[in-house]
DNA sequence: AATTAGCACTCAAGACCACGGAGTGCCAGG
DNA sequence: CCTGGCACTCCGTGGTCTTGAGTGCTAATT
């Protein structure tokens, strides 16, 4: 059905069209590449590439360029992915390299991201979820209240204050405090609910109403977590794509974190590249953009994920090297923090 | 020189630009507002006008449209803020009092301003060193570490972990703990340095060094501290507005939030509403924006800022009214959490 | 049988032009 | 001092033409 040449001009097509922004015709094709045959060979096979769905024209009369379905084929198995530079590894390093806590990782992450790519990147934060307890703090606020602390392994901190309690005795919740990290320190955080079923009977009956309303927050802390949050930078380079869809459904889309949770979420395996093209992308405004995305994590253990939004026609080859590279070196990152 | 029918003819140029968007001429004028003279007599105050800088036309047979001069103008002396209507005072209170925690308020708030202008907003997070110290916790984590956290009368919680102690032991954790807190609950943060100078003689000979240690982070966190915080929101009404300069240029100034925390920190008089109007932003990329913006705290006790950008050609009033309304609701929140 | 040259055809984009209309400036008369 | 009248300017719109890149088809070539 689709034998070499054919797959070689629809990359022809894809790799012209990414770069000069037109629809490109068989004589363009026929100087620009070597392909060997003549423009009216490269007709024929256009005819077939459209007849399947891989190319379109505009209107009649002007060249070709890729439908979705095309990208999708480019990308599975007409192109490689990109490695970046040495002198864009060693920006890497040296721009990531100085970040001190987690906040900063992510923000230099994400700008280093849409830089590298000249388009909108999108960081989520390290879940709580994926990581383990390192220590859990009670502090003693006043007479009602308390304030717990979470820390974990990834360097993230939740704290929450617990209000209007019955009554804080130092004590108890010196005692609850011990307790708790015997019971935690080291678990999993989606192991921590079992972890922590028994604590009732494990207190005092005078202290149980006031590790109840610990525990409940505890918990809450865990589900609501920031998972949720997520960072964007590069916008601007928005403006330089012309997307066939408004430009401010897409900002829209974008400025919609619970959107951009989804979409990412929605990725497959995080452990590889995942390209989402065009009509994949289940939210409407965003039905114009590729999301290349990639797990990231300590060592194998992918915490949350990163990417990059941009026009389907992008350069999915550099796109993906640049992200598969972020997404790498972030983990080193953590790992070493 | 700039007598009541000019100021007239001014406000009714600025008004009629603002909503239509075009050029407006004197016929234009005439119909639409009871000026009660002839076009012809408009046009004379018009060339007046444009003598003295206030409106100019685009080119030779066009209507005139207001200068930054004229702007400036309307707004010192032409204008009065709108009111927020019943219904928008109640939709501030709905959706801003649902808020629990700081990031809740702020990123709500930012949302808010966003939607009711139907520009983009900038709320600049409550700074660190207009807040006084409720509770400073040591924790120690392991034998050569300890988490510093700060916790602050606005709800903000700083923390740090301090690491490559020489050795940490307990006790002298409690002891520096308790030392802390007896020397700063309660004090603004500006007054921290001082209040923490005699810290080294007040604790054994051989804290010292950790105390030291744990001190300098402290005061660090204060100055760093997070005032250059900054969130926005509604970027994507920005696509809706036409700027002289690029749109890439705007977007690429308002994600350099290191512009806007100087842009805001420009602003004058905290405690009452600033606009400022193209030109008069130092910043290039916005010199075709105007910024409105107002400081928002406890009391009058201003503690950040927190505004709008759009084009120069916006209702004012109206925005004003809606910085104004939403920067005193964010501070009774603030006051009441 | 596949490839290529040749050719007629299509259509978007640009150039050109005409014109309608909104707006101006100025002058003379109220 | 205001206003009606008038000639003038110039932008924007819409129509027509031309150009050129690109196509599809057919017949000749390899």
């Amino acid at each position: 059905m689709l034998d070499d040449r054919k797959l070689a001009v629809l990359r022809a097509i894809v790799e012209d069209y990414v770069s000069t922004k037109e629809p490109v015709g068989s004589k363009a094709l026929a100087d620009r590449h070597t392909l060997g045959v003549s423009p009216a060979t490269i007709r024929n096979e256009m005819v077939a590439l459209e007849e399947e769905g891989y190319i379109t024209q505009p209107h009649t009369s002007a060249g070709r360029i890729p439908t979705d379905k095309g990208y999708r084929l480019f990308v599975d198995r007409l192109s490689t992915v990109k490695p970046l530079s040495a002198a864009e590894r060693r920006a890497i390093e040296t721009f990531l390299g100085g970040a001190v806590d987690l906040d900063e990782i992510v923000t230099r992450t994400v700008r280093l991201l849409a830089q590298l790519t000249r388009q909108v990147a999108i960081v989520q934060y390290p879940s709580l979820t994926r990581s383990a307890v390192q220590h859990v703090e009670l502090v003693p606020l006043g007479p009602q209240r308390v304030m717990m602390v979470l820390i974990t392994d990834t360097g993230r901190v939740e704290q929450r204050v617990i209000d209007h309690l019955d009554w804080v005795d130092d004590d108890s919740v010196e005692n609850l405090r011990t307790l708790l990290n015997r019971l935690l320190v080291g678990k999993w955080l989606t192991d921590v609910p079992p972890a922590v079923a028994d604590v009732p009977s494990l207190v005092p009956a005078d202290e149980r109403r006031m590790a109840a309303s610990v525990l409940s927050v505890l918990l809450e802390s865990l589900v609501e977590s920031r998972e949720e949050k997520i960072v964007l930078a590069g916008t601007a380079n928005l403006a330089a794509m012309d997307f066939s869809a408004s430009l401010r459904e897409v900002l829209e889309a974008l400025e919609e974190n619970v959107v951009l949770i989804r979409l990412l979420g929605e990725a497959g395996d995080p452990s590889s590249l995942t390209v989402r093209i065009g009509e994949e992308n289940s939210h409407e405004g965003l039905r114009s953009t590729s999301i290349v995305s990639a797990g990231y994590g300590i060592g194998d253990h992918s915490l949350a994920k990163l990417g990059v939004v941009g026009p389907t026609r992008m350069d999915y080859p550099g796109t993906m090297g640049a992200v598969r590279a972020v997404a790498r070196y972030v983990g080193t990152i953590l790992a070493g923090q």
